[in-house]
This record gives C-alpha cells, sequence and structure tokens, in this order.
DNA sequence: TTATAAATAAACCATTTGGTCAATTTACGA
DNA sequence: TCGTAAATTGACCAAATGGTTTATTTATAA
C-alpha cells in the first residue's frame, strides 16, 4: 500500500507548506529552503517530489485555487435562483476561509509572477474562467446579454480590488465593508428587490453555517 | 554647479532606471546588478547614491508615483465642477501614460512586496490617501456623506481591480473598456445625467489632448 | 598647474539561491 | 529473516545576490 500512495501524501504535503510559506514571506521569502523546513522536511526530498521550484509553487497555487474552487461548488449546490446563484459567487470570495490578509498575500504573490512565469498564467486563466462562467448564467436571466457581460466584469474587477486591498491594509479588510462595496456595484444595473434581499441573506446565512462546520472539523 | 547637482541628477538615472527594470522584469528580476546595466552605471555607483537596494526601490516608486501625481494635478487643474472632479481623477488612472501592462507590472511587483517592506507601505498609504482626498470632495457635493464614502471606497477598489487585470491580461485592457466598467460603478449611486455626460466628455478630451502633448515633447 | 574632493568602477566577500548526487535509512514482499 | 526498491538526506555545486573596500579617474578651486 505504501508505493504510489506516499507519493501522493508528499505532494499534497509540500504543496500546501509552499502555500504557507508564500502567505508568510511571500514570493521573494519563499526558498525551497524555508518551504522544507515549514514541512518538516529536506530540501532534497522537496525536490525529489517537485522537479523544480516552479512546479512546487504551481502545485501550491492549484491546492490553493482548489480549497475556493470547493467552497464555490458547495455554496452554489445550495443556491436555487438566479440572485442565490450571484451572491453565492460573490460570498465565496468574502468566506472567512478566503477573505484574509494571509490568503490574500499570497495571491497578490501570485499575480506578481504571472507575467514572468507562464505556469502561472494558465492558473490565473482558470481562476478568472470559472469566475465569469459561474456569474453569466445567472446574470443572463436578469439582463439583457450586453449588460451581463458588463456586470460580470465589473463584478470580478470588484473582488480583485477588494483581495488587493484586503491584502496591503495592515488590519486587514472586514467582511462586512467589502459586502457592502460589492451590493453597491450590484446596484449599478440591478435595482434592489425583495428577490436580491430574500437570497443575499440566505446565501450569507448559508455561508455562515458552511464555515462554522468546518471550524468544528478542524 | 557640479557638486550637489550631480548627485540629485544621478539619483533619478538611477530611480528611473529601478522602475524601468521593475516594469520589465518584476521585483524578483529587479537586482542591483540589472539596474546598473539598465543604467549604463556600474552597481557600486548605483549603491554609491543609494544606500541600500530598499531604498533604491523605494525611490523608484515614488518618482513613479510622482508621475502620476504629476498627471492628476494638471487635470484636476482644468476640472472646475464636481463632475469634472471625479472624472479627472478617473482620466488619471486610465491615461495612456499610465495604464499600461508594463506599468501596472511594476505597481503589482510594489504590492507583492507592500507586507514585508515597511518602505513601500508608506507609498501605499500616501497613494490610496491622495486618491481618496481627491474624489471625496466632489462626491460630498453630489451625495449624503455616507454614500459619498462608499462609493469613494467602490472607485478606488474599481481602479485597483482594473490596474490588476491590466497587469494580468495578456494583452492588457483596452482604455476604453476600463473606462466602460468606471462609468457602470458610478450608475450605483449617481444617475446618468446631462452634467456628467459633459464633464465625462470634457475630461477625456483634455486627458487625451495632454497625452499628445507629452508625446511631441519625447 | 597642482591639490583636493567627489565620482566611478573593479575586485572582492559572505550568504543564499535552485538544483544534483551519492549515500543511507526505511519498510514492504517473499 | 532477508533482499530490494523506495524514501530520505547530508554534502556539495555553480551562479547570483546585496553589499564593502580599495583603487582610479574626473573635475574643480586655488
Amino acid at each position: 500500500m505504501g508505493r504510489r500512495n506516499i507519493s501522493q501524501i508528499r505532494r499534497a504535503e509540500y504543496a500546501a507548506a509552499a502555500y504557507r510559506t508564500l502567505m508568510k514571506h511571500g514570493l521573494q521569502g519563499t526558498s525551497l529552503s524555508r518551504v522544507a523546513e515549514e514541512a518538516g522536511a529536506s530540501k532534497a526530498n522537496v525536490l525529489h517530489y517537485y522537479q523544480s521550484k516552479e512546479a512546487l509553487l504551481s502545485a501550491a497555487l492549484r491546492y490553493a485555487n482548489a480549497v475556493l474552487c470547493k467552497e464555490a461548488i458547495i455554496l452554489l449546490r445550495e443556491a436555487k435562483t438566479p440572485w442565490e446563484r450571484i451572491y453565492a459567487v460573490l460570498e465565496t470570495n468574502l468566506s472567512p476561509t478566503s477573505f484574509r490578509t494571509d490568503v490574500a498575500h499570497a495571491w497578490i504573490s501570485l499575480c506578481a509572477g504571472v507575467p514572468h512565469i507562464t505556469s502561472y498564467q494558465r492558473i490565473q486563466t482558470v481562476i478568472y474562467a470559472r469566475m465569469r462562467s459561474n456569474l453569466i448564467g445567472p446574470l443572463r436571466s436578469l439582463l439583457p446579454e450586453q449588460d451581463a457581460n458588463l456586470m460580470s466584469d465589473v463584478l470580478t474587477t470588484a473582488v480583485d480590488g477588494l483581495w488587493l486591498r484586503c491584502g496591503l491594509s495592515l488590519d486587514g479588510l472586514s467582511q462586512d465593508a467589502a459586502r457592502d462595496q460589492l451590493d453597491a456595484v450590484l446596484d449599478a444595473r440591478l435595482p434592489a428587490s425583495e428577490d436580491r434581499q430574500r437570497a443575499r441573506d440566505r446565501m450569507i446565512d448559508v455561508s455562515r453555517i458552511m464555515a462554522s462546520m468546518s471550524n468544528n472539523r478542524s
């Protein structure tokens, strides 16, 4: 049993360690030795499971993305109406698991590397594509196509900006403040309605419940 | 005349070279040797005018900020009404001098460094404070205080997000697309009006004229 | 023209980087 | 119990990093 198994386990361990290091020390401060230290292993062994530093960091970022993705899927499964789907996507990005200073640091580090490291570009592309495809459906059912496209872009931009700020502010950015901003952005094309308000409340609630569940499990 | 003068000249030269290097190679790829090469000088001499790499890069970013700041001042001087002032601020951030892939790269690099390098934090703080103070005045004269504060935050966030995307997209992000997004954000609290439309058109025009002027000069 | 101080750069240094390799430990199958 | 293949690591390497020191050029003031 210990043949292929241990390989997968180690790869996951080291990817997670790399991600933690990325959060703490940024791209600059994330060296192989530091990741190895974080994982409690030798540098040589880390490099035994990943051919290069770039491969390791790519894995780290895919890992982080997978976490976010899983959360999105769960929330979206609970969403029944278009409005609920929209808020599911937004709440995913504001969830206490993700919307944190250290997590934002890691992502900004990724962004800084994108222009120079091709494998990072692919990851970014995937992330954007997923967010867009999750938003565009429900938006189309509430708006004419052109406005739906515009709102999808504007919301994505806003989420990016919020994460950036979350990473930069010393004290981070409160979840509530971020939520208010996104709601304001929605107002641009979508008037307040009872449907919307109810969907918002429900998805916030679902997100809260999910957060408390994963807290208990850890 | 060549006493204190040359010192100032060299410092400016090297800061500009550092900024150029930052745009091309990111924070990771910006080493003292590379900056020296870009400046056509020796590494030792660069370090003669800046005590450390960190000091050099801080100067580079202050230099970049000064460029943006100068443009903002010129545009704001032309702005007479609240709406014109708002669009002056926004157009500054979309100006062809600034809203470019390589420039965005440099700023993202700065952002990635902020959590770990204290002098970068100060620069970021200054930039945010200036933008906010430029926006909050005209917004207050069009909106109740609470909404003005919110819109100031939302606009800042949107600009951040747009720059991020501009830096990440292979092909960059077109000025027009970015402008559409910002206009949509404005719609959230401020209805379309003749005043607004006129102000928008005028500031776009002023910005265009400015750009063509600085093109001729170079 | 010469003395002097600033500007510049070549050589050097300690440290760290990503990465290799050969040796050793571990653990499972027969 | 033993042999073998995988897991793990310490030692090592060349390259690059930020930074220092020392020597040399340059230019100015007297």
